[in-house]
DNA sequence: CACAATAAGTTGCTAAATAATACCTACATA
DNA sequence: TATGTAGGTATTATTTAGCAACTTATTGTG
């Protein structure tokens, strides 16, 4: 994929997209969120080639994303877990497929995912402050080390 | 890239790794981001391949993300813009930035993204409910259309 | 004006990734 | 034992990525 320049403003974009920059990543991943957990169920849900399935499922496990136990009840069979580190790749499919709803497919698309204690659709997912408030790009700033405020600086202004 | 099966289950996320699906996608986009405009500096900033870079672009600009305008104080130069559409990409990829930053780089990584107002660190990127609390996979559930409440549902049952 | 330099590509070729399909192996079930 | 199932590999073809050299339009310089 060739190496970036410019150490210094470089982030863990890179090294997130080493395991999700794949072609079928994102899909893979929705399918297990959906509860999908075998290679056929995958296989025949996403009509993914086989090997390239099977690479990217073993790419999953080693990157500690996805979990591969055989059954003891049937030891054919093969479940696909995800692990805590794959669950917290939510948020960004939901964002990445909110955007396209938004803009890509233009429709409110069902199913909606909502919150299961009171039926609501979820928010939009959004970039937020400290304190709540939605932040677009000119709200941002890159800080170096120094530069970054916490909560003992606020108490500190204030006094 | 091949079909999916399963209509109904069909969100937009294949719509939108239509266009954020490519291998350099991400990182184009997180250099306009920072502020880059012209073909030269993406391609020295990233090290891309100036084909593949050529080809980025342009789809970007298929797709409405960015916006292609020749200068005309030197009109050699081309600037490519991030549309809204575009903008809209930021919490896509700070929700994926951050989880590379908390599971594959495992460092805070500088600089960091900060609030420009108050210079305190942006929020995690989240899954909330329409009151704000944080939802995890267990908390979401897809529903149909007629098993979606809303803001006026929740009053009428108040009552 | 001639000439070098710059910006934004394009072309031709090689290497690598992806895809389709057939095949294989360990179980399980009748 | 025969038959089917689950989860893969192996083989081959196609597509995409990557490198380096070239092109075209413009601009700045002596």
């Amino acid at each position: 994929m060739g190496k970036l320049r410019e150490p210094l403003n470089e982030c863990s974009l890179p090294a997130a997209l080493e395991a999700m920059g794949e072609r079928w990543a994102f899909l893979i991943l929705r399918a297990a969120f959906n509860g999908l957990h075998h290679f056929e169920e995958f296989q025949s849900e996403l009509g993914i080639a086989r090997n390239i399935l099977a690479n990217r499922l073993a790419r999953f496990v080693e990157h500690g994303i996805m979990e591969r136990q055989s059954l003891p009840e049937d030891r054919r069979k093969i479940q696909y877990c995800l692990t805590e580190k794959g669950h917290a790749l939510l948020p960004t499919m939901v964002a990445l497929r909110q955007w396209g709803e938004r803009w890509e497919t233009g429709v409110p698309a069902f199913p909606i995912l909502v919150d299961s204690r009171d039926h609501r659709p979820i928010q939009p997912i959004a970039v937020l402050s400290h304190d709540g408030r939605v932040l677009t790009k000119g709200d941002l700033h890159w800080a170096l080390p120094g530069d970054v405020a916490d909560a003992t600086d606020i108490a500190n202004a204030a006094e």
